[in-house]
DNA sequence: TCAAATTTGTTCGTATGTATC
DNA sequence: GGATACATACGAACAAATTTG
C-alpha cells in the first residue's frame, strides 16, 4: 500500500469514492499484487485522515466491483490484479495480441446496421458516398469483458461483415470471407474519458470508471482504407503498448 | 450538443459533476466548437431530467475551469475547445510535435534528485547498479499546463541533466549537453487513470479528472537505454496519435 | 421607444446523502 | 447506532440582462 494521497472535499466526488478510486488505481498499476492484504480499516482511516465509516464505504464499493474481498477477523484482500497489454503494431490483431496473456478471447456481435456514413467516417474510409455497415462488438478475455468497439466498413466492399463476424467473433475472419486476406493498421489515436452508461453496462464498470479510446484506420495491402473503428478499453484492465522495433 | 446520456444516482459522484464531465467531454471530443452556444439551462435540465440548479452547478464548475462562459440574458458559450495531438514516433520530441498546434511550449523543472534506482527503473535503463537522476517536469502549451512527467537517467552518464533541463526546458538540449546528440523512442505503454492530488494541482484539473500515462524508454543510436519516463497528459486536453508510415 | 419572450442570476424552503464524532 | 453539520438535489418563485418584434 502506497502512502495516502490527498483527498479533495466538496469536489462533487464523495470522499469514499476518491479513496476507492485510489485503491483500485494502486492495484491495477501493480503497486499491490493479487492476494495481498490491504491495511486494516483503522490504519487506512488514519492514513487518509477520514473516519473509519468512510473507509468502509470505499471498501464496500470495491467489494461489490469484485476488486476486493473482505473476510471477518482476517482482513481485506485483493481479489484480482494485473493489467492486460494490447500491443499495437502494423499487424495488430485482437486475439493474437492477447493470446500469450490469457487462455481464451471472444468477440460478440452486439448490434449491426446499414447506415449513411456519419461525418468523419466517409472521409476516413475514403468513400465518395454511400452506405456503411456499422457493427458494435464486445470483447472478452477469459470471460471478463475488456473492451467494446464500433467499427464501420464500406457496405459495397464487405456487405456481410456483420454476419461473418457474428459466426466467427473475428474481424480477420470476416474480412477474409470478403476476399481481403490481409490488412494493416494505418493510424491510431488514443484518448481517455469517463465511460458512458452503455459502456459501464457492457464492460461491467462502475460510474466514474475510465475508458481508453483507440480510434483506428485499417487499410488493405494497396493502402486503401477498409475499416474505421473506435475501441473502448476498460482502463483498469488494459493498457496499450507501442514498440518501435528499429529502435530496439 | 449530443443527447443526454444516463446519469447514475447514489454512485458517490455528484450528478452535477457527471453532467459537467459529459459536457466537457463533448467539447473536447469536437462535438461542440469554440464560441458555440450550449442549450439554455431549462432545456438541459429537461434533457438530463434534473433540476435547473443541478445544471447550474455543472456550468459553474466548468466556468471555474475556464471551459464555459455564461452571459446573463444571452446564454452560455464554449470558451475553449480543441484537443492537442501528441504524435508518437521514433523521434518524438515534445516541443516539435506541438509546434504546429500552439504558439509556444515550455518545460519547467519542478524537482530533481539523485536516488537509488527504484524497482523497474534500473532494468529499463539496463543498469547493473548505481544511482539515477530523477527529474519531475511540467509542460505548458500557450501557458496552459498539458502534461507533467517524471524521468530517470543513469547518473553516471548524464550527471547534469537537471541543471541543463532547468536552463533550457528541453530534454533534447539537456542530453546534447551530455554528448548525446540523438535518441530514439524504443517503446511506449499507454494507460489511463484518475489524476492524483499532485497532478490535479500541477495540471489544474478537478477531482475525477483523467490522465493518460505514457511510460516510455528512449535509447541512444547504439540502442542503449538512456531515459525512462512516465508522462501524465491531461486527457481532456491531449490525445496521442500513432502513425504507421509504411501502411499509409 | 415600448413590450414580450428568452435566458441567466438569486433567494427562499425542503428532503436526502455524506462524513464526523 | 445515534446526533450533528454540511453538501447535494429538488421545487417555486422573482430579478436582471439581452434579444426580438
Amino acid at each position: 500500500m502506497t502512502s495516502a494521497r490527498t483527498i479533495t472535499r466538496n469536489s462533487g466526488v464523495a470522499i469514499w469514492r476518491q479513496i476507492a478510486d485510489q485503491i483500485r488505481s494502486d492495484i491495477s498499476s501493480g503497486k499491490l499484487a493479487t492476494g495481498a492484504r490491504i491495511p486494516p480499516e483503522i490504519e487506512l482511516a488514519t492514513r487518509f485522515a477520514v473516519n473509519r465509516h468512510t473507509i468502509r464505504s470505499a471498501i464496500a464499493a470495491l467489494t461489490k466491483e469484485g476488486v476486493l474481498r473482505a473476510e471477518q477477523g482476517r482482513g481485506t484482500f485483493i481479489a484480482n490484479s494485473k493489467k492486460l497489454t494490447y500491443r499495437l503494431g502494423e499487424r495488430t490483431r485482437f486475439s493474437q495480441t492477447l493470446s500469450t496473456q490469457v487462455r481464451e478471447t471472444r468477440g460478440i456481435l452486439l448490434a449491426h446496421r446499414l447506415e449513411e456514413a456519419p461525418s468523419g467516417v466517409a472521409e476516413a474510409l475514403a468513400m465518395q458516398s454511400g452506405q456503411v455497415v456499422r457493427i458494435d462488438t464486445l470483447h472478452t478475455a477469459d470471460g471478463s469483458p475488456v473492451s467494446c468497439a464500433t467499427a464501420w466498413f464500406d457496405a459495397a466492399r464487405v456487405p456481410n461483415v456483420a454476419e461473418d463476424y457474428s459466426s466467427s467473433g473475428s474481424i480477420t475472419f470476416a474480412l477474409k470471407a470478403a476476399g481481403i486476406d490481409d490488412y494493416l493498421r494505418k493510424s491510431t489515436i488514443i484518448a481517455a474519458r469517463h465511460a458512458e452508461a452503455e459502456e459501464l453496462r457492457h464492460l461491467r464498470l462502475s460510474p466514474g470508471a475510465i475508458v481508453l479510446v483507440a480510434t483506428a484506420i485499417n487499410v488493405d495491402t494497396m493502402g486503401h482504407p477498409i475499416q474505421y473503428s473506435k475501441t473502448r478499453f476498460a482502463a483498469d484492465r488494459m493498457e496499450i503498448a507501442i514498440d518501435n522495433e528499429s529502435a530496439g
